[in-house]
DNA sequence: TGTACATCAGTGAACGCGCGTTCACTGATGTAC
DNA sequence: TGTACATCAGTGAACGCGCGTTCACTGATGTAC
């Protein structure tokens, strides 16, 4: 044991930082700081050499949860070669399956944390961020002939009730309803 | 003090019922018990006296939140004499709302509890009875050219984010975009 | 480059606190006669 | 209808427990010479 190297101090650091915007996500910031450390693989006590407060941790781990999305949002451009359209409906798709509802953790951060922002938990700096990217995400999803705001509004209640649903066929139904709608008003230029 | 009349009894339980499905909705089934009896006006120690349990409460708190929602719906219907469209209509402006965004306690039960519920709070009968109304409520929410699950997940979404993002604009703007949205496939063989 | 020592990342026990739940108690209610 | 007493709704203190946070301690790391 005795004290880590500075790098060794970082790395463990960003792991904490990657648990927990997971773990949020999957079951709300009320997971406790033991069991984040322990999946952390760390012990609770080393938790205020790195965070000044369990809030402090839940403002870093949404800003995480976030750039991670946004990352993908971006790997999903590129491998369309640019094309918006394709990026687009690759991301809808994956975003209203059942392997996106069941893995949360892995997810959407606004659909997994909004209610425990809504509610208070997470600070401002939190919101703020929120906020934010509630606003780039929705002006990516735009089409042509389709508000942003509104397919945003769309996929959020689809995977929030197929999420609360689960166990039923109506979950599925709910998936399938709304990837549906999203799809039938592609390009109006196409064949 | 001393021992209450079986009416007085009876009377207590259904305010302490009542009090929890506001509370919950508000803001979540992690209110405590001590808090949850304080509002209803009594203290806790008399809790379990009245309830097996802070989760059986829970389920029967679920279940009332989702009859009084249901009353409202047809007493909606009633005052616009049987109308269905104007009835429906009615009921998303009153839904996307900034007084419904402000009031989770008094407002829609699958918006308030979706979350407690897909995270496995909440015990079996509360999953239950929440699949079945979201299948109710869409059903109810169809129109002629639009699907009902699809409509409920703009809603829901709607409501959601305009919570998450509230003293932000752009939470008035969720909630106009979503009402625009519902409202302009109306009736399409009305002049 | 090698030695001496201060630093500090992580450990594990402990802190006060609020949680869900239990319980001895109170005394008006309800019932038996 | 009136009296005697068992019932039990509600009280308030207490329970064990897990929470967020603190702290004395350890010993490898980093630095000064």
């Amino acid at each position: 044991m005795g004290r880590r190297s500075q790098a060794q101090a970082q790395q463990n650091r960003e792991r904490v930082v990657d648990t927990a915007s997971r773990l949020f996500r999957e079951q709300g910031t009320e997971v406790s700081v033991a069991d984040l450390m322990k999946a952390a693989g760390l012990t609770h006590g080393g938790f205020y050499k790195q965070f000044a407060s369990k809030e402090a941790l839940i403002g870093e781990a949404t800003a995480h949860a976030f750039d991670e999305n946004a990352r993908l949002r971006a790997t999903a451009l590129e491998r369309h070669a640019g094309d918006h359209d394709a990026a687009q409906q690759a991301f809808i798709d994956a975003y209203l399956s059942t392997g996106h509802r069941d893995n949360a953790g892995d997810g959407c951060p606004v659909a997994g944390l909004a209610v425990d922002i809504a509610r208070g938990h997470g600070d401002t700096e939190a919101r703020r961020v929120f906020t934010e990217q509630v606003g780039d995400t929705a002006a990516w999803l735009a089409t042509g002939d389709q508000d942003g705001i509104a397919r945003l509004c769309t996929m959020i209640g689809a995977l929030v009730l197929a999420r609360a649903t689960t166990g039923s066929p109506l979950s599925e139904d709910i998936l399938a309803t709304a990837r549906a709608v999203l799809a039938d008003t592609g390009n109006p230029s196409a064949p």
